[in-house]
DNA sequence: TGAAATGTTGGGGCG
DNA sequence: ACGCCCCAACATTTC
């Protein structure tokens, strides 16, 4: 053959990257394209932080494909007539991409292969959906045994992982679209786009952070997570790379172990939505779908710009808002917030960190909401509330994770730092944080909140 | 991948 | 020495 286009997705990488290394081996010339999808572009469930950290990625991708005699096509429209002219231009004969499961890129993919010669191969998964079913073909709805399942498939091998290609010929006259800035986009400090920064911080996480992981992984006031979502969100690592390092780390070591862990979540949150697209919409939980939420458009306003009076809530609400990345802790705990404290429906939580999350997954996204309200498959029983103060006080003993994201309360004692409201006058006024002023007082009483949610939901599962 | 309410136990102070 | 009470510490149940 000799032309085959790679339609780039969620595989923005050169290495271990299954739909560049067949184009190759298949064709003289290899087109490397990203279509800049306008859907996705204007969805609500889209923001400019991620959008610049996936637009750095293009950049950092067509430096490397730069380095190997190629470059990057990037165009803007929808990507049956950008893939149909690119065809027509090249005369590719075939389309490489990446498998995705997710409900739009199958919709969209569908589309594409109705028309063009659409091979899809990989796939974002170690196993696909499909690949994982109960004894009588039923997809799992509970974590066990899908992990259980899901640990006795073969996982990769380091020599099933494909090298980055030395080089790549792409035709040199095809026009293609300038990177640019998105206006405004802030500049992704915490995490730098691109395949060469996630395979390094994929190193150093399991040479060193990895063995005090299942420790550390909690507390909100250290750096003890991998932070590594951002780069698999958008494949600057392959699933595959992250579990032969893990494996290879340390064999059966705690922390491996429970890293792992978080990475079958996120097989078993895309097999949830490939099975179970409708719960996007409405909670998986039938019992559960009528809820009175409370929906308060003044609570939610304060939850989302950090100024509850909860100071973990605050703190974690403002990590998202200044780096678009959150804490896993802090995510269950600000999600128990909304949903039980406040009263207010999972789904506006969920577009809401879709609008700040770099790592902003669908199914993960989706997942951990439904988790968190206690609506979802597997779910934490909806009994289950986090009280937001004995949070802070196990997870940031201290209280550095808060004093960090909320510097009125810098100067508030040890003692008070999870409950400022209960300092004494003299106190607030020696800590320059007169509550009510410098900081809110609580906009809800977690006592009496806690009463209100467990009676709602149990009118719920009545009717 | 909770927290609060309730129950049980056991040591020590005290009459 | 003994029973009684208090309460912390832990266990169990309930939401």
């Amino acid at each position: 053959m000799r032309t085959a286009i790679w339609w780039i997705r969620r595989d923005l990488r050169l290495s271990d990257n299954q739909a560049l290394s067949v184009a190759i081996s298949q064709a003289e010339q290899v087109v490397p394209v990203f279509v800049l999808d306008p859907v996705l572009w204007r969805s609500p469930y889209v923001g400019d932080k991620r959008l610049a950290f996936l637009l750095g990625g293009l950049r950092s991708l067509d430096a490397d494909l730069k380095s190997r005699g190629s470059y990057l096509v990037l165009r803007k429209d929808d990507p049956v007539p950008v893939l149909r002219a690119l065809c027509h231009e090249t005369g590719a004969e075939v389309i490489f991409a990446e498998a995705d499961v997710s409900p739009y890129a199958r919709e969209r993919d569908a589309r594409v292969s109705a028309v063009l010669p659409l091979q899809r191969v990989g796939g974002l998964l170690a196993h696909p959906p499909g690949t994982v079913l109960k004894k009588n073909g039923e997809p799992y709805t509970v974590y066990t045994p899908f992990k259980r399942t899901w640990r006795s498939l073969p996982l990769p091998q380091v020599d099933d992982l494909l090298p980055a290609p030395d080089w790549i010929k792409t035709p040199a006259d095809l026009a293609s679209l300038p990177i640019l800035d998105h206006p405004a986009l802030p500049a992704c400090v915490l995490f730098v786009p691109g395949e060469g920064v996630a395979q390094q911080r994929l190193r150093a996480f399991l040479a060193e952070d990895v063995v005090q992981y299942a420790e550390d992984r909690d507390r909100m006031d250290l750096e003890g997570t991998s932070r590594l979502s951002p780069y698999l969100r958008f494949g600057m690592l392959s699933l595959q790379q992250a579990l032969v390092a893990v494996l290879a780390a340390c064999d059966a070591c705690k922390g491996a172990e429970a890293w792992l862990n978080e990475l079958i979540w996120r097989e078993f949150y895309m097999h949830i939505l490939y099975h179970f697209p409708d719960v996007r919409r409405e909670s998986f939980r039938e019992s559960l779908r009528e809820i009175a939420w409370e929906n308060d458009p003044d609570a939610f306003a304060a939850w989302q710009e950090g100024r509850t009076g909860y100071p973990v809530v605050d703190a974690a609400m403002r990590q998202m808002l200044a780096t678009g990345w959150m804490h896993n802790r802090a995510r269950m705990v600000v999600a128990s917030f909304l949903t039980k404290d406040l009263l207010i429906d999972w789904r506006w939580g969920e577009r809401y960190f879709m609008q700040h999350l770099i790592d902003g997954d669908p199914a993960s996204n989706n997942g951990g909401w439904q988790w968190s309200a206690g609506t979802g498959t597997d779910a934490a029983p909806y009994f289950r509330i986090f009280n937001p103060i004995l949070q802070g006080k196990k997870f940031d003993p201290q209280g550095a994770y808060i004093r960090r994201w909320v510097p009125e309360l810098n100067k508030v004692p040890d003692r008070y730092i999870h409950r400022p409201w209960t300092m004494p006058p003299e106190e607030q006024k020696a800590a320059h944080c007169v509550i009510g002023h410098a900081y809110p007082s609580p906009i809800v009483d977690h006592a009496w909140a806690r009463e209100r949610t467990l009676a709602a939901y149990k009118q719920a599962k009545l009717s």
